[in-house]
DNA sequence: AACTGTGGCAGGATAC
DNA sequence: GTATCCTGCCACAGTT
């Protein structure tokens, strides 16, 4: 494949792509690991004992190894045993008189392993290991771990605190495809291994010992199976962007994949003899850009097409594969090549928009860098390891590295744009940014020019898509080739809706052939709408499955719709329900005294805070909407007889507009009715 | 002094 | 990275 692949190349790039090569077929090693786990005890549930501090004793240690250790090591305390058949299977329990030996215990143990896994290791539990055992007595040279700038390490390997990894958003979007939205070892081991941490009622402090090992033990093994669990796809995921970006272990999984491609860029140019130069010197000569256009944004980005509200039946979608990295090849763009100095190139091209503004130049003279990386990548992901990777001639073992080996390019690539519009990468290039997104609004806009020649008729279109209803097979193919040969772009069909309903831009819901459906930026898909109504959204989208092209069909939708804003109605009204079913989740982006207007997130953190409890940036807050003067209340400190119905009735109409408008069904419609409807019943009942 | 309406903006979440 | 949606705060003006 490779030879293949290099077939009439220049000798140097045909060396590229071998080197390359080795790094995506030399085997993962496969170091001894220990997953680590800690609890602590602590006198007021809420609080979280300070690692610096580490005023408290360790109650729990839980260790799971790649070689099958499964071992708690616990302190002797005054509370109950609890049943012993709940302890874990397969694991040994060792009950310590001495929190001393107990700790002494834990670092003989991890002096034989070379990877150290934790959850939150680096802000909690080894901070406060080393803090603890240095409070009981414990001389340095004993602790196998030390802070090392913003990282807590081990003396004698390396330590991935998992948190930070799952953290870094290519990570969470590229390589998962945003499966997890929380960032918590429950909802990550949720939605990656399909398991999740043992419940528990009450603080670790106050739980019968035997619950405690359970729980501790769990938290071990999930932290280990988030690594070597689905065949060790993290693991081997780890590996290799550290060979392609060239960086160590305790880097790669803690840093933004800009540092990535930064070191991989780095690399590059020292081994090709080049002069690395200073952002500020970039930025002199390129920084330049004629299109800021928003308050806040330096640069303007993808064009949105309104879309034509309805309900369309057989909609094809069209789409570019990967339009910025692509646009970024064809059009040779790099931080070198574009608006190169006077008199440095021969061959310049134009960069136009979509109105035909020449923006900036290119330099066609040599192959840039980022080009030419972004190529390799996109060769070797598309025409050797997405193929291997569904080879059933090869081990199960073997296509599933290889189906790593493609996600991990797939990362580089869907990055490599948007790094130069950051300001602080190294290689920062407004005019680079700028020319990608003007390129690619150029591109998209002709596009709909030639669909519209072929008779086609375009409803919607984001950045790289568009939506066609009901097109000829034959003008399809003819819009097909006219752009992939005008443009040396891929676009393809990506698929196809039996019945598509737009409102919004950015805002639909699509039924495909299988009936599966896409809902795309509609409130009810949004985590900060409550439980409660997301339940009757999801039973609206169930409804909306069946329709039919007849006026008939939409009186069965409107009927379910009815049905369930009365279900939600009654709910409400006997306050049948939990504190968890209405409560808003919002993430606190900042610390509070950053926010310059008091959001009800803000609000409900700080009542939090005045309770006594830790909020920290990232935190998700957990908040009810309240009768009375604060309106919202955390939903740690409120009761259900507190909660203002009609606030919640606000938001479910909200919500379900999105869907009832397009379909030509008003709420008053559906409420109207209702509310009579509920009368009469209430005072009936 | 308390309330109501309004436009601008902050902030969160999503699409691509 | 930018584009876009929605909610709710906030300042201000006008009214009771």
């Amino acid at each position: 494949l490779l030879a293949k692949l290099t077939e009439g190349l220049p000798e140097e790039k045909r060396r590229y792509f071998e080197e390359f090569a080795e790094l995506f077929e030399e085997k993962p090693p496969e170091p001894r690991i220990l997953a680590v786990d800690i609890e602590v005890y602590t006198p007021v549930e809420t609080r979280v004992p300070d690692p610096e501090e580490a005023p408290y004793p360790v109650i729990s240690v839980a260790l799971a190894g790649s070689d099958g250790l499964r071992r708690v090591l616990v302190l002797a305390r005054q509370v109950e045993l609890g049943n012993l058949r709940s302890l874990p299977e397969g694991c040994t329990v060792e009950v310590f008189d001495s929190e001393r030996a107990l700790l002494l215990e834990l670092f003989r143990v991890v002096g034989s392993y070379n990877v150290i896994l934790t959850f939150n290791g680096d802000s909690f539990d080894l901070p406060y290991l080393i803090n603890r055992a240095l409070n009981l007595g414990i001389g340095r040279e004993l602790i196998p771990f030390e802070v090392v700038e913003d990282l807590v390490t081990v003396k004698h390997g390396v330590h991935i605190d998992l948190y930070r990894f799952f953290d870094i958003e290519a990570i969470q979007n590229y390589a998962f495809g945003s499966a997890y939205k929380e960032k918590t070892l429950d909802t990550i081991a949720r939605a990656l291994l399909g398991e999740a941490k043992v419940e528990i009622e009450v603080g670790v402090s106050v739980l019968p010992l035997c619950d405690l090992v359970r729980y501790n033990m769990r938290d071990a093994e999930l932290t280990l199976k988030l690594v070597l669990g689905n065949g060790k796809m993290v693991w081997r995921l780890i590996v290799l962007i550290m060979r392609i970006s060239k960086m160590g272990v305790e880097e790669v999984t803690r840093r933004r994949v800009s540092a990535w491609i930064k070191s991989l860029l780095f690399w590059e140019h020292r081994r090709r003899g080049y002069l690395i130069p200073n952002q500020s010197d970039i930025l002199a000569i390129k920084g330049e850009v004629k299109t800021a256009s928003k308050l806040g944004k330096r640069f303007a980005g993808a064009i949105v097409i309104d879309p034509v509200p309805g309900v369309y039946f057989n909609t094809t979608v069209l789409d570019f594969a990967s339009l910025y990295p692509s646009i970024m090849v064809v059009w040779n763009l790099s931080y070198e090549t574009v608006d190169p100095p006077p008199g440095l190139c021969r061959k310049l091209e134009d960069v136009r928009d979509e109105s035909g503004r020449i923006l900036h130049r290119v330099c066609m003279d040599f192959e840039g860098v980022t080009p030419q990386m972004i190529s390799i990548f996109r060769e070797f992901r598309v025409k050797v390891y997405k193929k291997l990777a569904k080879d059933r001639t090869l081990s199960e073992d073997l296509r599933s590295w290889y189906d790593v080996v493609q996600s991990a390019m797939k990362v580089f690539i869907n990055a490599s744009y948007g790094v130069f519009g950051h300001v602080s990468f190294p290689f920062y290039t407004p005019s680079l940014a700028e020319s990608v997104t003007a390129i690619g609004r150029h591109v998209i806009t002709s596009t709909v020019r030639i669909a519209e020649r072929y008779g086609l008729r375009v409803l919607y279109g984001d950045t790289d898509s568009l939506f066609l209803w009901n097109p000829g097979p034959e003008s399809l193919n003819n819009l097909i080739r006219e752009v992939s040969e005008k443009f040396k772009l891929e676009i393809e069909v990506d698929k196809n809706y039996k019945h598509v309903v737009f409102a919004l831009k950015k805002n639909y819901v699509g039924v495909k052939e299988d009936s599966s459906v896409d809902i795309k930026g509609l409130m009810g898909k949004k985590r900060n709408v409550p439980e409660i109504v997301k339940s009757v959204f999801t039973q609206v989208v169930e409804a909306l499955k069946s329709i039919e092209p007849s006026p008939s069909s939409v009186d069965v939708v409107k009927e379910r719709v009815k049905e369930s804003v009365r279900t939600l109605y009654v709910k409400l009204k006997n306050r049948d329900l939990s504190l968890e079913d209405v409560a808003y989740k919002n993430e606190l982006s900042k610390e509070l005294g950053e926010y310059k207007s008091e959001g009800p997130h803000v609000k409900a953190a700080k009542m939090l805070l005045a309770y006594g409890r830790q909020v920290r940036p990232g935190d998700i807050i957990y908040y009810v909407k309240v009768r009375g003067r604060e309106k919202v209340k955390p939903i740690q400190l409120a009761r259900i007889d507190e909660i203002d119905i009609d606030e919640y009735v606000k938001v479910a109409r909200s919500t379900l507009e999105q869907l009832l408008a397009p379909l030509g069904v008003s709420w008053d419609e559906i409420a109207g009715a209702l509310s009579l409807d509920l009368y009469v019943r209430g005072r009936g009942s």
